[in-house]
DNA sequence: AACTAATCAGTGGTAACAAA
DNA sequence: TTTGTTACCACTGATTAGTT
């Protein structure tokens, strides 16, 4: 069943020069040769002129027998899948990018979060040992009270630690051992 | 130029069974309503049986005048599009979120590795504090040189902080001494 | 058989450019 | 200006090859 193709202009029939039907109304792929003839035209021309094609029907005896609005219409449709297929690998590419940036990042970002605590809690160890260092010495050397007392620009709490005042009693000593401290606030 | 179109199986040749040609030779897609029609049932089943796709053919008269075949041939073009068009769109969006997730990483990162580089700071000022004004001050009151011990748990080096033993005669004197030490952590 | 993936070609819409 | 040609692109219908 079935014959009889449309044909634009075909002067007899035998020249097959049709659509995607060849002259006995079967529908035609390019042979192996052909595609690779024009692919390699495209790898270095993805875009060629109506003289470049011409020049190339020419020159390949293969596709002497194709129509030049095909040969147009095949760059245009391989022109199309690459670049679908090409935004897709790039897509993908990307992704893939992204996702082991992604990990490191995580990784890193666990690495940074332990050494916070840890130092975190070096320094709250190294706070208290200060406070309750002192806060014995001078119990056990004096056995006079302390009173803590805040520092401006220092909130209060257990997490900060103030300078203390000591009793006038012990002030004349304290005075002598002189030397003595400035926190700076080590600004970043 | 040209008619004569392709004709599978028909009949006579008025009823207008045909693939892409009307009877007039002519290309023809779908109309708007036709394609609705198409896109209702394809919302809710993107692969009718053949039944469900003759039923819809009887149903709608829109459809009437249409190869079965052609609605096979519709669905599967259909699904194989929008499959492309649902795995680029996939790709777009999993590429977005990865990027907004790796931005809010960088920035915690960054957050981190300021905070980490303050703590080490702070560390560093209170460990030196800590070490010349105790040696400041034992030095100032009683000229006795100072033993620094490790402790346990902590490691050592200039970025450990120990506790500080003195020896045993100036202890008194290093005790009545007092005054001293404030840490700023500066909490972020 | 029907399905998927790839392919070829037609249609409509748009932009560039020259002739009327 | 308008009109016509030309090429391009996105979309779409249909066909084939290969798989399930």
């Amino acid at each position: 069943m079935a014959m009889a193709v449309a044909q634009h202009r075909v002067s007899s029939s035998g020249s097959s020069i049709n659509k995607h039907f060849d002259a006995a109304g079967k529908y035609v792929r390019y042979t192996a040769e052909q595609v690779e003839a024009l692919e390699r035209v495209y790898a270095e021309c993805p875009k060629p002129s109506s003289l470049r094609r011409q020049q190339l029907i020419r020159e390949c005896p293969i596709l002497s027998n194709v129509d030049p609005k095909q040969i147009k219409v095949w760059f245009q449709n391989r022109r199309c899948r690459d670049k679908q297929r090409k935004e897709s690998s790039r897509l993908q590419t990307v992704n893939k990018k992204l996702s082991a940036m992604n990990k490191l990042l995580m990784e890193e970002n666990d690495r940074l979060q332990k050494q916070v605590s840890q130092l975190v809690c070096e320094n709250g160890y190294m706070k208290q040992q200060l406070h309750t260092t002192l806060a014995e010495f001078l119990s056990k050397a004096t056995g006079t009270a302390v009173d803590w007392v805040q520092m401006p620009g220092m909130k209060p709490g257990p997490d900060s630690v103030g300078i203390f005042a000591i009793s006038q009693s012990c002030r004349g000593v304290a005075a002598r051992a002189c030397g003595l401290v400035s926190l700076e606030p080590t600004k970043v």
